[in-house]
DNA sequence: ACCTGAACACCGTTCAAGT
DNA sequence: ACCTGAACACCGTTCAAGT
């Protein structure tokens, strides 16, 4: 049983690069749990301690791998209004720790920002000057937004409402608590019977609730600082 | 060298409740990531093997915990109006996630929602109910505030601006990269100057957003069903 | 320069054995 | 009933050795 890999393709040379795609890609199988030194090699056809060679030790990984996650979120376009640049960047961020339900925890778990984070940040920030918001509103506006974006990816992945995921143990569960908590099981009801409620549309209505607030406060500080406001 | 232990204080037997608040302590001593069995065990002067008389297993043992952690956060006061009780209910949450790092981590890593957090989620819910909210309407609610305050409790941690804490090391990478991210540096250069500037500060501004957003999605939804509205 | 085998100090968990 | 020692299949990482 000769190793295929020997003759026919040479394995192109292990880079750092090459080693955060492996390491995402374990990731997208079994869970950040699974990444370990051992299975991203076994990924590569190569054994564990290779890695070291191109990454410093599981936690230098892991910081790349959160960049390398950072990097898949759209910056919002630099020249649009910044309403609309906020939401798309909002949906992207979604989007990209949706495709990867691993991200979210694995970003909580970094303490140094990568390069990707940075420029995600400046550009965010950018669109929001740009739009007209002082210094200190913009760092405002960046923070509830990235709180709420963040938050509600969060909540969104605990939910076991894929279906068949487990929601009939949690509605089992539940059922079992029901008479306990009556406001749960009122809105349960409700959202049984109204079919059309799903938790992901909860995410466009909280949004526009925040970027509502934010115009809002915008406006109020564009008041204050006009000259004829005193 | 004989154990102290051994005569002198029969050791108050095993239960579950001791097993998970040793774990917290740990927790808090050395982080979740030093929460393992056998760590858990030499906090109560057991070998590990004899915490699986009291808990299935290290998953079932950090459900447990989440558990422990969700029943430190207050619930909104039942008779006070809604707004207050959700800004209360949010400052506890933060305080409580604050007190212990490891927590947010702990709970986004869980997948079934054990009592204290239903109890919790009932008690919002009733609190949104009680101020006029409809069932729909109190869902959204439930869905942003939750999403907020996680989130901000994530990005808090992230910073590294505790005093000393690795704050320099970042504004040195920062400094490094301030050219090519102007809006970034921008920010610093207000915040540095303005020395009032602390970003947990930020927590109250964006919560009186959501609120404020909230408040007017109820007066609209109160003026919608009106029978002077049509 | 890059890869690797053996080794070390850890994990969670099972199981048979002790009391 | 409760606790435990040994064992198994894993970890991350070091180091000396190979090419």
């Amino acid at each position: 049983m000769a190793e295929q890999q020997q003759q026919r393709r040479p394995a192109p040379a292990l880079t750092p690069e090459r080693v955060v795609v492996a390491a995402a890609a374990v990731a997208d199988r079994a869970g950040l749990h699974g990444v370990s030194m051992r299975s991203v090699g076994r990924e590569l056809g190569v054994e564990a301690m290779s890695l070291y060679h191109h990454v410093a030790g599981k936690e230098s990984l892991l910081d790349l791998l959160a960049d390398w996650l950072m990097a898949q979120i759209d910056p919002p376009p630099a020249d649009g209004d910044w309403r609309a640049g906020l939401h798309a960047r909002a949906h992207s961020s979604r989007a990209a720790l949706g495709a990867h339900p691993w991200g979210l925890s694995l970003l909580e778990s970094r303490r140094t920002p990568g390069l990707s984070l940075l420029a995600g940040h400046d550009a965010v920030l950018a669109a929001l000057r740009a739009g007209g918001f002082s210094v200190r509103l913009a760092a405002h506006a960046f923070s509830v937004l990235d709180a709420y974006v963040y938050g509600f990816v969060g909540t969104e992945q605990q939910l076991p409402f894929e279906p068949g995921d487990g929601a009939d143990a949690m509605i089992q569960e539940m059922d079992e608590s029901l008479t306990r908590f009556p406001a749960l099981a009122e809105l349960a009801a409700e959202l049984v019977t109204g079919k059309d409620y799903a938790y992901g549309d909860e995410f466009e209505w909280g949004l526009e609730l925040v970027l509502d607030g934010l115009a809002a406060r915008l406006a109020d500080e564009r008041a204050a600082s006009a000259p004829d406001s005193r």
